[in-house]
RNA sequence: GGCCGAGUGGCGGAAUUGGCAGACGCACGGGAUUUAAAAUCCCGUGAGGGUAUCCCUCGUGCGGGUUCGAGUCCCGCCUCGGCUACCA
């Protein structure tokens, strides 16, 4: 087999790891340490996708590298396994979701295994295994016995939870009720969406434009009894902590934005009779009182132009403040507005919506009354679900107050500002939210906007009737799933005897974990929004305990509980007396290197740090963060595509006529006729200035872009294929040498054949492909290296280790190139060279490098050989070519010696014989000189 | 609407962070080998032009600026992509 055969080779070194387990990790790291994560793939049906080995190969990489340079590497991976997909498929076959599950963790296992990953697979597991879960089970109990502690800003056992004596003096039932509402892990209604048709509750994905995804249903918007976790608490810290962190600014920015700190001020407005008119408060009490209205602002420099107030149709006070005459149409109002979904409720209403609730309120900074209404652009779930409208400096209250003709009051004055019209602002005819200075606000007049924010605050603190508050975006985590393919929740609800709830609820001890999932008849929805978990057989369901009748809790944790703390697993897999060893754990956190898709830049971080942060408070981890340094691959688009749009006439519309509508119909741009996108190949069309044309119709333009891979565009490519046609070494090193790991790349088939041309041209460099055996090619021979081919050498070492410790695969695989281009046109390879070329190969393309590291004499493996150093000295030239410039412009190319001093490089330049003439009859100006790299004549 | 990112040959992308734009690969063209093809090897390949083995001009989305010198820095735009969605 004279001929590279990834077919052959790569299952037998494949084998030759997993017989030898050359990859598993130590328990305990020797020496120096690195924890190289990669986020675990859902087990889909539909196997790897090209996307997933991106980041795995590039992880891989730098975990191969540094078992090279003598570090203890850990490397797992397993499966995120817990999922939507394997719930629907149970329910269409009636099979138990495990058996799809499996099926797709074994096919998933197959493509990763074939692919040459060095994990260790010794530590595989899966967010469905009830070892693993048992542990996720075992973490939420130490949420719900976790209260945080403001002042210390930390969780703390809830034993330790302070109980205020008006509490305790109320007796055990309001004591427990109270320490309940503040354990990290709480019950509260929530808004879930119910679909009747489908007799289920579907997650938000499983819900476009207010209908079901599947059959298109009608969706209604319902509260039901929920877990949720209280990550708001640590809002604080997940935003502080970012900065010690080695991830992208624009990561960083984008869970800063999502935390959404804002800092502004709380004030009351009154609503009580108009008789006592507004109390003043010594102090503003904790939870509003019942005669008031509280509004979150951050621009209490605007109270004075507060000309009227809106509070969210979900807000507690709606009935109150519906007078008689207007029941009906608040009624009708609210009703319809339960309906809609939050995407209804913003991007397709062009105009606001709202109704007036008969009420008025005194606008406690002059006394003026000011009416009550209700609108859906006010969300219930923010600050206080309500607020004071300012129409002239907000944008969506000036919207609102010109739908339904309300008093606009300017009481900020913009100056003299560009893109403001000033006078239109100070008639109330446009709205500026920019900062100026104050009029119409009383004494406050003349102050600029934040002296007024300050002096306000501190004016309404005083009174008793407003105070310094901060809110986020950021919610408190709804935790609960109406689903049966999730964790169980390890909480009984006691039961009187009656079988009745009590309200009381009781931890299952942790000697009796795991709570596992039961057996069902079938997956089929209930039909009522109960959890499919209570269909569950009896003796699952009812539970005694300390002479207590328990019914077990049927919603299911999400997907997300799984992945939230699978990192700390993987230090200590098997382990059944802990989730983690502590020393282990201790000596192998933070995870160094953790990659994956930007679409978990979020949420999945976000709720791992807060675990995390949770588990650290209560002693368990030994960091405060959990990811040290995080990259994220860019997306693997289709091949490109040249898309042509004709009417329906089959005339062609050039691409500056075509307009997408919001449905993603093209239509043509004045006639707004549908039009219909033909695909064309590339032959069809050539680049006219900035864009394509059609080659036989050059006035028409055509779209030339890649897509996203998708099932119905038909543009996915599947691993298996590349791997059965190329093998997975080439697969590899495609991915690499796409481009920059963090960007957007189209994928190319001519591109994966032509890393597969160089790795074909590696192997006859070494091997003599025309002999029936492998051996050696005969021009590489053990002789020494001449200078030039030291130089080369050397040169690829430096630079191969540079690009992948800065984690630049691509242009390190450009330089092993070179070195091959170089190495083939040499008749003597000396075979030290070929070996430190093999080397620094093996990263990349493993399966290749082993086999031809055993042609080349060695025992396997090279995964621990130690890797290649360069010499500097060796890397000298000892000339150098020059550029020469006259006023920046590069004229002639000078040769010097490559330790040429200043004086003499400007003189080698200066009498070159092209420079020569041009300056002749100038004046020289400046000269500037840079040693090594260039010479610049100014003249005039 | 907001935030983030990106615009360099026919295509993917390089460019030591202010110093020879287009490394490397694909595609394409020419040649060698071959009965022929595949494979392989060699040469060429940003655009335009000229007195054509040599030389000139232009050129990194657009318009300005800073600098001896800008793909790189600053200001203002345009286009595309991703995320997000009335957060008071």
């Amino acid at each position: 087999m004279p001929r590279y055969n990834p077919a052959v080779i790569e299952p037998h070194w494949q084998a030759y790891w997993e017989e030898h387990r050359t990859f598993s990790a130590p328990d305990i790291p020797t020496g120096d340490k690195l924890y190289v994560l990669d986020m675990f793939p859902y087990p889909s049906g539909d196997g790897l996708h090209v996307g997933h080995p991106e980041g795995y190969t590039a992880t891989d990489i730098v975990c191969r590298f540094h078992r090279m340079k003598g570090y203890s590497v850990l490397h797992p991976m397993g499966f995120d396994a817990f999922g939507l997909p394997a719930e629907e498929h149970a329910i269409r076959t009636n099979t138990p979701p495990q058996e799809s599950t499996d099926r797709n963790i074994a096919t998933f296992r197959r493509q990763l295994k074939m692919l040459g990953f060095s994990y260790d697979w010794q530590r595989e597991l899966a967010t469905t295994d009830v070892k693993y879960f048992r542990w996720t089970q075992w973490i939420f109990l130490q949420l719900f016995d976790t209260w945080f502690d403001e002042d210390q800003q930390r969780g703390r056992p809830i034993s330790e939870l302070p109980i205020p004596p008006e509490i305790s003096e109320n007796g055990e039932q309001v004591v427990r009720q109270y320490i309940d509402d503040h354990r990290l892990a709480y019950q509260a209604n929530a808004m879930v969406n119910w679909c009747p048709a489908l007799g289920t509750v579907l997650a938000n994905e499983e819900v476009i434009d207010g209908k079901s995804e599947r059959g298109s249903h009608p969706v209604e918007r319902l509260p039901l009894r929920q877990w949720m976790l209280r990550i708001t608490a640590y809002a604080d810290r997940l935003e502080n902590d970012l900065q010690e962190l080695d991830w992208s600014e624009s990561i960083k920015t984008l869970q800063s934005n999502w935390i959404g700190r804002s800092q502004g001020t709380e004030v009351d407005f009154y609503i009580g009779s108009q008789e006592t008119n507004q109390k003043k408060h010594k102090i503003f009490p904790r939870k509003p009182s019942d005669d008031v209205l509280r509004v979150y602002t951050t621009r209490p420099d605007t109270l004075f132009g507060a000309t009227y107030m809106v509070i969210a149709p979900e807000h507690p006070f709606v009935d109150r403040l519906t007078k008689a005459e207007q029941q009906t149409a608040v009624k009708k109002y609210c009703e319809s507005a339960s309906r809609k979904s939050d995407l209804e409720r913003t991007e397709l209403a062009k105009s606001k919506s709202g109704v007036f609730t008969g009420s008025y309120a005194v606008n406690p900074v002059n006394d003026q009354l000011v009416p009550i209404w209700i609108a859906d652009y006010v969300l219930v779930s923010y600050g206080t679900g309500a607020i004071m409208a300012v129409p002239a400096h907000d944008t969506r209250d000036f919207e609102f107050a010109q739908q339904f003709n309300l008093p606009v009051v300017p009481v900020v004055d913009p100056g003299d500002v560009a893109d403001v019209d000033r006078a239109a602002v100070l008639a109330g005819r446009e709205c500026f939210v920019g900062h100026g200075i104050a009029i119409n606000s009383s004494n406050y007049d003349r102050l600029a906007t934040s002296e007024f924010q300050n002096q306000i605050t501190a004016d309404l603190t005083a009174d008793g009737i407003g105070k310094q508050a901060v809110n986020y975006k950021l919610r408190d985590w709804l935790f609960s799933r109406q689903r049966f393919w999730g964790e169980p929740f390890p909480i009984l609800h006691q039961l009187d005897n009656d079988g009745n709830p009590t309200g009381l609820i009781q931890a299952v001890p942790e000697s009796e974990l795991p709570v596992n999932l039961p057996k069902l008849e079938d997956y089929k929805p209930a039909g009522t929004p109960d959890p499919p978990l209570a269909k569950a057989p009896d003796d699952w369901l009812y539970v005694t305990l300390n002479g207590h009748r328990y019914r077990r809790e049927t919603n299911t944790m999400p997907q997300w509980a799984g992945s939230c703390w699978y990192y700390l697993r993987f230090i200590d897999p098997q382990n059944d007396q802990a989730f983690v060893d502590p020393a282990k754990e201790k000596s192998w956190m933070p995870v160094d290197l953790y990659v994956g898709g930007a679409e978990h830049a979020v949420l999945h971080l976000l709720y791992a740090r807060f675990w995390h942060k949770v588990l650290y408070d209560r002693g368990y981890v030994s960091t405060p963060e959990p990811f040290q340094k995080l990259v994220n691959q860019g997306m693997i688009l289709g091949e490109l595509e040249f898309t042509g749009y004709q009417d329906p006439a089959k005339r062609w519309i050039s691409t500056e006529f075509v307009e997408t509508e919001v449905q993603g119909q093209k239509v043509q741009k004045d006639s707004r006729q549908p039009l219909q996108a033909v695909t064309l190949d590339i032959d069809q069309v050539e680049k006219k200035g900035d864009s394509f044309v059609i080659k036989d119709n050059p006035d028409i333009r055509v779209e030339s872009r890649s897509y996203k891979m998708s099932k119905s565009r038909g543009n996915v490519v599947s691993p298996d294929e590349i791997v059965k046609e190329y093998g997975a070494d080439s697969l590899r090193l495609y991915e690499m040498f796409m481009g920059p790991l963090e960007e957007t790349k189209p994928w190319s088939m001519a591109g994966v054949n032509g890393v597969r041309g160089f790795l074909d041209r590696a192997w006859r460099m070494i091997i003599d492909d025309r002999s029936e055996e492998i051996q050696l090619n005969p021009a590489v021979q053990d002789v020494d290296l001449n200078e030039e081919q030291a130089r080369v050498l050397h040169r690829t070492i430096k630079a191969v280790t540079q690009d992948l410790a800065t984690m630049h695969l691509n242009t390190a695989i450009a330089r092993m190139m070179e070195f091959v281009n170089f190495f083939t046109k040499q008749s003597k390879r000396p075979r030290s060279a070929m070996n430190q070329f093999v080397l620094l190969l093996s990263p990349y393309a493993p399966h290749i490098a082993e086999e031809l590291w055993q042609a080349l004499g060695h025992d396997p493996s090279l995964a621990y050989v130690p890797w290649p150093d360069y010499d500097e000295s060796m890397l000298m030239e000892s000339s150098v070519e020059i550029p020469v410039q006259i006023n920046g412009k590069l004229k002639s190319r000078t040769t010097v010696s490559v330790d040429c001093s200043k004086e003499h490089l400007e003189q080698a330049a200066r009498s070159d014989k092209k420079i020569v003439p041009l300056l002749e009859g100038k004046q020289i100006v400046k000269t500037v000189v840079v040693p090594g790299r260039m010479v610049n004549f100014v003249v005039r």
